[in-house]
RNA sequence: CGGGGUGUAGCGCAGUUGGUAGCGUGCUACGUUCGGGACGUAGAGGCCGUGUGUUCGAGUCACAUCACCCCGACCA
């Protein structure tokens, strides 16, 4: 075996390592930080974001592009904002280079300095908010329902492939509205498309519902998130909406005539998914022998694989696949038949499992003269002989199932891992017994959030909105409580 | 920013008391193979992170420096 995983139980941060950079998804850059997402990974990215971006659109969302730099003075004129972000920014201070007189190279320019720096948008509110004063005058100028898809830089300090990286790739949506009401309204909209689509196309269950206030964006009077387990039993946070007020309105002066003709202030919402969503996927199905891809995030959803003793063999399976090929195409399903005769059959069987292709088709003479073909699947690793006809239809079928799957194993998952707990000691003990969230009460005070935090490295994940939320006592202070919270340790 | 570690072939690593560089894998060619990462034979591939010093002689010793990785603090 030439790329052996680690395995989960071994070392499972480094399992994710190994799987990140074995299966070709990206390789850590030049640039402290910074990745390079290869063609696999990105292939795949670029099937969330065409999914995505159509969810948009169907919600009336529009695209458009904001610049990569922001002026410093913008960065400040919303308070908490500034808190949240100045101490990861990147800033651009000169604009030229010249050859250094001492020798070889380029030096920056000292007579090159700029008037005023830029930031490196770590997000984009306030150079959006600043464009949208220009474009908001009056009610008929709302509701303002944009989105852009972007890099943006936080210069973190410990850096992990698509978990967090110095630059990701991320849409951000930045609405605006008439009332308070229709802000709060489009905020829940987005959470629960972002819910929608890592349920039925990530196959990831999420927990939907709203941030401590310890944890919520800053800028943001209420954060909405989307939380999932990872097989370790930590939590990922895959998705945020921010119910912003009227604070960037005011920060930007953004005011529009009402119907009724007085000034007010306009309501702000944003929202955003980033390439995190990529550490999500494979941390949440994948397994020793390499990705699981839920088919529809899968570039290619069917590899056949020809096994041949001579050319004359692989011209007749050549025949045969390519027939299956175009049947399989016709239903929507993409294929990769790979007669490469530069690698052997095995190897293509380890590399196309590593690389999380939900089905393969294994095609031999054994199975030409009895009109079947070998199927594997990905997620359970089982091989079954099929016939060649209305071979479309069971595998239509077929990745249908491997989808339900892999949703359904990684919600069993979950559920095996949730508790419920009602004593701190028992909470301790559990969480670094088992890890996994936790069901507990909590007094709603940010000083026991962060004690726990201090203790446990837990945070409170997220606060749903439960129909007949259960009332009970603070685990720590004894205080009431209103609800049970999630509690979780963290990615 | 604190603590620890590592820099030697594309990748992963070994290199003893200081004596002129090796293994695995990958790569190239040819042959035999081909139903789970095949085998044989022959090859190519190195400023031993960088600099200064000690020495007849440094991958090896000393000092400095740079880079990267891991664990913390901070964060999506």
């Amino acid at each position: 075996m030439a790329k052996e995983l680690t395995t989960r139980e071994e070392n499972y941060s480094q399992w994710y390592n190994d799987l990140v950079t074995k299966a070709d998804l990206a390789e850590n850059s030049a640039v402290r930080g910074c990745m390079v997402i290869k063609p696999h990974g990105y292939a795949i990215w670029e099937k969330m974001q065409a999914v995505l971006d159509k969810m948009f659109k169907d919600t009336g969302h529009v695209n458009a592009y904001f610049p990569l730099f922001i002026p410093k003075s913008f960065l400040s004129k919303e308070a908490s904002h500034v808190e949240g972000f100045a101490k990861e920014c990147a800033v651009v201070t000169h604009y030229r280079l010249k050859s250094d007189p001492n020798g070889k190279g380029v030096i920056v320019d000292p007579e090159a300095k700029l008037e005023e720096e830029l930031i490196v948008r770590p997000t984009s509110e306030t150079i959006i908010w600043s464009t949208y004063k220009n474009w908001i005058q009056s009610y008929r100028d709302l509701p303002l329902l944009i989105n852009q898809w972007a890099n943006v830089v936080r210069w973190e300090m410990r850096t992990r492939l698509f978990l967090r990286t110095a630059e990701f790739l991320w849409q951000e949506g930045h609405t605006a509205h008439a009332s308070k009401e229709e802000a709060i309204v489009e905020a829940e909209k987005m959470i629960e498309v972002y819910a929608t689509f890592a349920r039925e196309y990530l196959a990831i269950p999420v927990i939907v519902g709203r941030k401590s206030e310890s944890e919520r964006f800053a800028g943001a009077l209420d954060t909405y998130c989307i939380e999932a387990m990872m097989q370790d039993g930590k939590a990922l946070q895959a998705g945020t909406s921010h119910f912003l007020g009227q604070n960037f309105a005011k920060a930007f002066d953004v005011k529009f005539a009402t119907k009724e003709g007085n000034l007010d202030y306009v309501w702000a919402t944003s929202w955003g998914v980033s390439t995190r969503l990529m550490g999500a996927l494979i941390m949440a199905h994948s397994d020793d022998h390499g990705l699981v891809l839920p088919p529809k995030m899968a570039p290619i959803q069917v590899v056949i694989v020809p096994i041949y003793k001579n050319m004359a063999d692989l011209e007749k399976i050549d025949n045969a696949a390519f027939e299956i090929k175009k049947k399989l195409e016709k239903r929507g399903i993409s294929v990769k038949y790979d007669n490469r005769d530069t690698q052997k059959p095995g190897w293509k069987f380890a590399e196309y499992e590593l690389k999380g292709v939900p089905v393969r088709l294994a095609m031999g003479m054994r199975d030409l003269e009895k009109n079947e073909v070998e199927l594997a699947r990905r997620d359970t690793l089982q091989k079954t002989q099929v016939s060649q006809e209305n071979i479309e239809d069971y595998i239509e079928n077929l990745l249908v199932e491997i989808q339900q799957n892999i949703y359904d194993k990684a919600f069993k998952f979950r559920a095996e891992n949730t508790f419920k707990v009602d004593s701190y000691e028992e909470f301790k003990k559990q969480l670094d017994e088992k890890g996994g969230f936790y069901l507990a009460h909590w007094d709603g005070t940010a000083e026991t959030e962060a004690l726990i935090k201090e203790e446990t490295k837990a945070t409170i994940r997220v606060i749903t909105d439960d129909e007949n939320p259960e009332p009970g006592f603070c685990m720590v202070t004894g205080k009431p409580s209103k609800q049970r919270v999630v509690f979780a340790r963290a990615y």
